[in-house]
RNA sequence: GGGGAGAUGCCGGAGUGGUCAAACGGACCAGACUGUAAAUCUGGCGCCUUCGGGCUGCGUAGGUUCGAUCCCUACUCUCCCCA
């Protein structure tokens, strides 16, 4: 391919590319000696459960490799020691060196759902920051200054707030740029988030008398709620091993908005196609409610296959659009013959303590057997399995248990 | 090293001796409605309860008081100013 379809795909749909000039040039040169570039791509092993939002780095590492480039995939397992202070408005909690190893383990595996696993190098930072010395240690820190690190946003904002910022965290981008150093990295890649870090290791590469890497920055993809950055702890994520049904119903859950740039960056839809969708969705043309079911099954298609994606859909209608029951209904024996429906829900986990399922029968929240129970004392007789519902997704089928 | 301010529920943030299980906002849950688990509106949102109440709770540990989130002491942590 040649060097103007190749720059094409690295930067179709980056938010920055610093800059293009460097990284033309090294791509013709690469071209010429048939030499891959170096593309590092960082991921902080603190939560082992990918979700979409960690997908569009991804697919773009994919899209890289397969002009033939060498993908790097750095697990920060010396800096998840620390953790990223990016975008965190707070210190992290550290994380034990166990933890990181097991979370590392369980990332790698769904990454490479997505990346080729044969053209993938995986490495470990702990491998050369572990074994630098207090001296090197130092010679990296006279690199920068603080006024250089406060300049960052989250630090100053943070600094502004009156929030503590630990002089572990300030050291984090300069291990994360020296990660670049010890790599020789060409390229790396991250969130708009990491855009800092990523400069400090072009800049460090530069005191190290190496060429400066190229930073390519990808949009932070919003959470099924539209507005924060998708995230697990925030609660709108839509995780790799959500089961099919999960994965269909988040995604019916986001706003219409989100529909063109979850289409954009999560599917291989090409850019005609998106314009077209950008536009009928625009003008009213196309029918939200129709596309989002079609990116649903897309998604769904992708990670979990054609047929789960189209079961998904029927049970999402038939649970949502009808009112039926779902597919799968958690079933539970218990020990009593008759309960009251209050510790009922409580037992088997419909509702979080005796209270809460008070209140939810109060709201009208519960049926039996497709029967609305508003009476918080009734008694229910388990002789025979009963289906339970509360709200409009929990279900369980409890029965007790006959003889034991 | 010296001086000052502060720590409240999932988060932000009021309260400054009883009327505080703690205003208000967000998140979350439920109901109605709908094209969805969207938007909007309504209700809920510590635990237990025979629905009368009972218990735990406002950084940690003690103390004052009939009574403390609110006062005192020590401790831990954070922020600011000066050096």
């Amino acid at each position: 391919m040649t060097v103007d379809e190749q720059l094409r795909v690295f930067c179709r749909d980056t938010v920055d590319c610093i800059d293009e000039a460097d990284l033309e040039q090294k791509l013709a040169r690469s071209l010429k000696e048939k030499k891959p570039l170096k593309i590092k791509y960082g991921a902080d092993p603190s939560s082992p459960h990918l979700h979409l939002g960690h997908t569009v780095p991804l697919r773009k590492l994919r899209a890289i490799q397969e002009l033939g480039h060498q993908i790097i995939f750095l697990i920060g397992d010396f800096t998840a020691r620390i953790g990223d202070p990016s975008q965190q408005y707070q210190t992290r909690p550290k994380l034990g060196r166990s933890e990181i190893a097991k979370n590392a383990k369980t990332y790698q595996e769904q990454v490479f759902r997505i990346l080729d696993r044969k053209r993938t190098k995986v490495v470990y930072n702990s491998a050369w920051l572990d074994n630098l010395k207090p001296d090197d240690f130092l010679s990296l820190m006279s690199q920068y200054t603080v006024a250089r690190i406060l300049e960052r946003d989250d630090f100053s904002r943070r600094y502004k707030d009156k929030k503590p910022i630990t002089l572990l965290e300030f050291m984090y981008p300069l291990l994360q740029g020296y990660d670049s150093v010890e790599l020789k990295s060409d390229v790396e890649l991250g969130g708009t988030d990491q855009k800092f870090n990523l400069l400090v290791g072009r800049e460090l590469q530069r005191l190290w008398n190496q060429e400066p890497q190229v930073v390519l920055t990808l949009p932070i993809l919003e959470g099924t709620d539209g507005e924060r950055k998708m995230s697990k702890s925030l609660g709108n994520a839509i995780g790799l091993e959500d089961t099919p049904t999960n994965m269909f119903g988040g995604l019916m859950s986001i706003p219409d908005k989100l529909i063109a740039r979850y289409f954009r960056y999560l599917t291989d839809t090409d850019e005609k196609e998106l314009k077209a969708l950008e536009g009928g969705l625009e003008s009213g043309k196309l029918h939200p409610r129709k596309e989002k079911a079609r990116l649903a099954n897309c998604l769904v298609s992708m990670y979990h296959g054609a047929g789960e994606a189209a079961r998904a859909e029927a049970e999402f209608d038939r649970v949502f659009k009808s009112g039926d029951l779902p597919d799968e209904i958690q079933e539970y024996r218990v020990k009593e013959m008759k309960m009251d429906l209050v510790s009922l829900l409580a037992k088997v986990g419909l509702a979080e303590s005796k209270g809460a399922a008070r209140r939810l029968i109060q709201q009208g929240a519960v049926e039996v057997d497709r029967r609305l129970e508003k009476e918080p004392t009734a008694v229910i007789l388990l002789n025979e399995p009963r289906l339970i519902r509360c709200g409009k997704r929990k279900f369980a089928r409890v029965s007790g248990v006959t003889h034991d």
